[in-house]
DNA sequence: GCTACGACCTCTCCCAACGGGAGGTTCAAG
DNA sequence: CTTGAACCTCCCGTTGGGAGAGGTCGTAGC
């Protein structure tokens, strides 16, 4: 303790010393020594100075007020424990995704951060929860095949578009199907996941850019791509 | 995000608007845009604006930094969730002593929680650590027999000290030996069991009304036991 | 009795990351 | 032209004290 907080805990009224000398110095009787130590304990067990002053306050009208307290800060550590845990495993994520062999490549970590951000914006925590259900459900190897299958439906789609088929003809629309088609493995079933598709074509539409710059292809080539596509899909 | 925390952004220089209309309102160029991508990204992995700042500004000169921030940041959360676990299980620990049946015991648990405090007070964290390995060595009937033995010793010294047998009786010196050799099994061996053996004396010494306040004696009977167990010590 | 030195007092500013509001300007739509 | 929304700057508030200025008190040694 140092004697700052003894002051601090006067100034907002939680501790103050019952007796002063003539000098003006305060004098902690043994009764505010209890109470001392009783607010020593509790912030040991991270509670709010407001919340032990009014434990320690109120506690004589309301014996139970002291296990509501606890059993509440004990549901808070567990949400912060989960929270942390999270954390933890988006930065192991990261590192693994720069730190095997590839060496240290600042572009691509700086780019899927940028991606991070861009994925919070357009989709809400619990669609989140829900995309990586689906991902994890997928697995390893089902995930490798989907991005195989995806990159062949790119090169065609930048097939189509660049020599000129227009996007009503049949084999754009065809095209279209079968993205939506894979696509649709990483979406929930109903409503929900018509909401998450809607999400994911604004984040495509609004940040093609953002989202090419982490693609083998160059950002302006995906940023037609997806124009050309959603041309395809609204003439079906 | 709310304005005020871009504003904010702009105060503390992580992140300003790199043109302003003729009115003075901020543009946020595709390049601020990408940069504040970043800021987020990596404030929701829980680093601080100062972190994210360097790390954003040295990452050209040093391409490990970032690598080197995230495992930082990796070891902080993991000092944070060891905190969580040891306070949890603080806080299930005092649940569990008034929740059981006994109904809402409040007296008995403010006075754990001073003395809790005392314990910090005369005890470093490495001894608190000792001593709790020790106790859970006992075991939990090891515990029970321990505290059975202690109360009849307890008993017995106030026989002695009410009865008027000297401090320097040979029956007080016994006794004192047989409470050492009790308390003994609770403190760790070598040097260290010795400066935590002292701090208990101490703790007792100058806090035997705190302590006797949890046992089933009245706290003056326990400070004078305390003394005349003090003497009978000295005088061996 | 004097003096030195430590301990204490009040008062003020500082930290992180914004939130909220006052009071004034600007923008875009009707 | 008006109106309402959005934007601007400036300032105070939050938590739990830390740091320091500038002054007073108390006690120990000489």
């Amino acid at each position: 303790m140092t004697v700052r907080a003894l002051y601090h805990y006067d100034e907002i009224g939680l501790l103050s010393a019952s007796e002063r000398t003539p000098a003006g110095h305060r004098r902690y009787t043994e009764h505010d020594l209890r109470r001392l130590y009783r607010v020593r304990a509790l912030r040991a067990l991270g509670l709010s100075l407001e919340e032990i002053a009014g434990v320690l306050d109120g506690a004589a009208d309301d014996p139970g007020s002291m296990r509501d307290l606890l059993t509440a800060q004990l549901r808070r550590l567990d949400e912060h424990a989960e929270l942390i845990g999270v954390l933890r495993q988006r930065i192991r994520g990261l590192l693994r995704q720069t730190g095997d062999s590839s060496g240290p490549d600042p572009d691509r970590l700086m780019t899927t951060l940028e991606l991070m951000s861009v994925f919070e914006t357009y989709f809400t925590a619990e669609q989140r929860e829900r995309l990586a259900e689906r991902r994890d459900a997928l697995g390893g190897e089902g995930l490798e095949a989907a991005k195989r299958e995806w990159t062949g439906l790119v090169e065609e789609g930048l097939r189509l578009m660049e020599t000129g088929v227009p996007a009503d003809d049949e084999r754009a629309r065809d095209l279209v199907r079968r993205w939506d088609a894979l696509a649709g493995g990483f979406h929930p079933d109903g409503p929900e996941g018509e909401r998450t598709r809607a999400a994911a074509r604004r984040m495509w539409r609004d940040n093609s850019a953002e989202i090419g710059r982490s693609l083998p292809w160059p950002a302006e080539r995906m940023a037609g791509l997806v124009a050309y596509l959603d041309q395809a899909r609204e003439s079906g």
